[in-house]
DNA sequence: CTGAAAGCGCTTACAG
DNA sequence: CTGAAAGCGCTTACAG
């Protein structure tokens, strides 16, 4: 049986009033009592039941992610970076961190009702957005707060870190050409992702800047897994003329893109350059290293909390947005030595 | 403002309780009025009040799992699945899936105490067991639930879900001395991880029935990283006469020792043998794809989650231990053309 | 500065 | 078969 409030109070022959109140930090509580409380509740080893305070307070002080859909697999460093990102700030922080992922069983939808009707979050972070996100839509009629990864398009204010990779873009690009490539390909996710579509168009304005040609062909989609990244990368490499740099829209898939290098025998880096996006630790460890841009994924997320809990706690100013410029890693799968 | 079990009564004219039972399932409410409770609570967008239902019930409807401190990032393709895997199941159960990891700011022992005191789950799944754990000690005494992935010694029941890779390293080795290899290292990870010490003591029986002696200055310890891996690979490379392969206690730790295998210009496959643990889908892309004992750690968090449901549900029978074998997958790391 | 009391939304003996 | 009532462990106006 663990301990409550109230035998804490019967302990010190005061009512639970103000064992809550002196617990609480509130300042009409002789300052004597709020320490002789704080000790003996330590002592007794009491925790609030959660359950509850939450019920009390009509706050659940936790925070859900529901991995969206379109992810095949939860287990890209991807997710799992972000994931630790959201864990740490938010256990930092007391609350408590609630995750789930869509499965054949259950819908992204149903695990969102779920959740915002069954009150036990008190905001969720959406990441991956569409162009048009019925989540965001959702969320807002409702009226539960969230954080997002990248925005959808609409002028809804809500918080959000954004990537602005225009710049990071250009001076790849610049790296790719004075390096002797010339025709570019893109190994792209669903296009209706805000990711796939804005790495995309950073990719156009730094081609249309140098002067390159993209051709149409060797624009193409993927799923975001490195094994779609294998396949994406095996069809572009059986064109003729083939591409000589292929960019993915993450590591994940460049991961699969250079095996389908290797398979096919070039020797990449000097007849085919290979880019990832992320820049996520096992970027370092292919072969060869791969050349990415850099996000500071763990950080965004620790960003986005904060942010959320901002938002929670009614200091909602206009529209809370970060912008986040990636960092060029040039490795050695664009090195042509 | 949230439809509550009240809302719907009122709408039907009966009482709460009648509603709380019919939705429930109990067999003594009219089998009419059960489905109009049930279609009206539907309609209504009825979604119980979980904070409600757990303070009341003394349940939690939920399981946590901390990300063992030893872990330097969640980022691992292990955990990822695993957590892929114990997050779908218990999606599936209606069982809610809380998640933390250790950080600077908030220790693991901390968490624990957190999560149990404060009635936050209902069971705990543990992994990445130490000989002696401290974990395992703490939840037997506070007497809350839990399964775990891997034993730790002493003879304290709980489910849990086990490898033997007795056979299948034997097979590795054989499959080593047939091409050619003949001087094994191991990399682990911490010497009291119960993963460390079954696998080299597989290695180490499987090397004396095959006649193989194994160098002690070839057996080495790293942090279960990629970058741990090419550390401890790079310092084993400088040994002369160097191993000829390197058997890593996990696929990350293998990323690494290719890297430095690559980076020593060695040929892998043929001047050097590498080997993971786990097959993860990762393994399937590195340069070249690499050797591994492949678990399905997706469907072994599965059967974690419903051993623990099993017991929570008071179906424990004696102690519930699940066996897996692992399944050598020989790829181009260990293959002489 | 402290306490008695109401109530958050459920579940569950108990009575009828 | 149905309902009135108690209570899970807190928080928080309100009164003193």
């Amino acid at each position: 049986m663990p301990v409550t409030i109230r035998d804490v109070a019967k302990r010190l022959h005061l009512s639970i009033t103000t064992v809550s109140r002196a617990l609480d930090g509130y300042d009409d509580v002789a300052s004597e009592t709020q320490k002789e409380v704080i000790r003996t509740a330590h002592e007794m080893g009491y925790i609030p039941n959660r359950a509850a305070r939450q019920l009390r307070r009509r706050k659940a002080e936790t925070i859900g992610f529901i991995m969206p859909a379109s992810a095949k697999r939860i287990a890209e460093p991807f997710f799992m970076e972000f994931i630790a990102g959201l864990g740490d700030e938010l256990t930092m922080r007391g609350y408590d961190f609630l995750v789930a992922n869509a499965t054949t069983h259950v819908d992204e939808r149903e695990l969102y009702q779920r959740w915002v009707g069954g009150n036990k979050v008190d905001g969720l972070i959406v990441t991956r957005l569409n162009v048009q996100d019925w989540r965001v839509q959702y969320l807002i009629e409702q009226n539960v707060p969230f954080a997002t990864l990248e925005r959808s398009n609409g002028r809804a204010i809500y918080p959000c870190v954004q990537v602005d990779g225009e710049h990071a873009y250009f001076e790849l690009l610049r790296h790719l050409v004075d390096n002797g490539y010339h025709h570019i390909a893109f190994i792209g996710g669903p296009v209706e992702l805000v990711n796939h579509q804005n790495r995309l168009g950073w990719i156009r304005k730094a081609a249309g800047e140098l002067d390159l040609l993209i051709d149409p062909a060797f624009i193409i989609s993927a799923d975001l897994t490195s094994m779609g990244g294998y396949q994406a990368a095996k069809e572009l490499l059986d064109i003729t003329p083939r591409p000589d740099a292929i960019l993915c829209i993450d590591d994940e898939t460049a991961f699969g893109a250079l095996h389908a290098a290797h398979e096919k025998g070039l020797s990449i880096g000097s007849e085919i350059g290979i880019v990832g996006f992320d820049g996520t630790l096992e970027s370092q460890h292919t072969e060869p290293p791969l050349t990415t841009l850099d996000i500071p994924l763990y950080n965004m997320a620790c960003r986005l909390v904060r942010m959320l809990l901002k938002t929670l706690a009614g200091h909602t100013q206009e529209a809370d947005v970060d912008k986040i410029i990636p960092e060029l890693h040039i490795r050695g799968s664009t090195h042509r030595s």
